[in-house]
DNA sequence: CTCTGTGCAAACACTTTGCATCTCA
DNA sequence: TGAGATGCAAAGTGTTTGCACAGAG
């Protein structure tokens, strides 16, 4: 769906390094795969899916497998630079943390996937409000928006409704 | 996780007759199996995943085929009776959507599961704004917010965190 | 009586795992 | 050199689909 480009114009070779600082400090190999995989993860300001990140590499040159690939994901999240995303599609997508607001929120179009970040502060303010009324003690939080982007209504898309006919109420 | 007690305290006869309404209007069947999937949905203010409703149906003595169940959920989420989650388990929970706040966002504790229901009308305001700002025409959305719930913080359970030892700004 | 649902099992898509081999440190 | 990574293919998820048979309208 995603062809994303190499997007990024901030240099990516700082962060990779510091996933290579991460795989260091748990006795773990920095391994060329590994860098490949986050070059491509830091080299990218969309929220890519595995297949993304396959197709990437391949257009690079490089053939990493697929298990290598979910492998050094899962380093990439536990070290906490990249994040993982499931906007409901049947596969994650993954975003790195660097250079960009630490913290945000997704608008996503249902239509043609794309996905628009933005910023609220007013949702750490609920996120504490809430959890203090509950006791409840947050880590993280997830606010999507879905609907259809600027594009895809200018292009036609109508929003469909399927329900009953004489609505519940929907306040 | 969940064995979710036949809970609800209200007739749930009129909803499962909801179902039969627009099933009709669709020109479907009205089904013995559908009225008995419906009727555990509508008695149950748990998010159910499929495997919940196959138990429950199986004490009450009905042997459902699970394709019948993820079919006829289908239609319950068509008629926007039932709402659709995915709380990141690797499977989907169904909750229905009469009797109670028809929009409301949850706490989920990623320790034992458990979901607490909470609104918030600033929600709805953070949505309308920020689709203004970018054009978009929002139709759902999720708030969700994990972390540990009361009981397991008493019961000593630690928030976790495994990420580089010189953290990146987390504003 | 016809159209659609049902149940089973096979198919699916994404992800994980087992194992022989190769690589970093 | 040895712990660990890699790649392939096989196994595992939850979910969907194809098809013969059964049931609602």
């Amino acid at each position: 769906m995603s062809l994303s480009p190499p997007s990024s114009s901030v240099p990516i070779a700082p962060f990779v390094r510091l996933f290579g600082r991460y795989l260091r400090e748990q006795g773990l190999p920095v391994t060329q795969q590994r860098q490949a995989i986050a070059e491509v993860v830091f080299g990218s300001d969309d929220h890519l899916s595995v297949d993304d990140i396959e197709n990437q590499l391949r257009q690079e040159g490089d053939r990493i497998g697929k298990a290598t690939i979910y492998r050094t994901l899962d380093l990439l999240v536990r070290s906490q630079l990249v994040a993982e995303h499931d906007f409901g599609e049947g596969f994650k997508r993954y975003e790195h943390r660097l250079s960009r607001q630490p913290e945000h929120e997704h608008l996503i179009c249902t239509e043609c996937g794309s996905v628009i970040e933005f910023k609220s502060h007013e949702v750490r303010a609920i996120k504490d409000q809430v959890s203090n009324a509950y006791g409840f003690r947050p880590s993280r939080h997830k606010l999507e928006i879905y609907g259809h982007c600027k594009s895809c209504q200018e292009a036609g898309v109508e929003p469909s409704d399927d329900g009953l006919t004489c609505p519940i109420e929907t306040v």
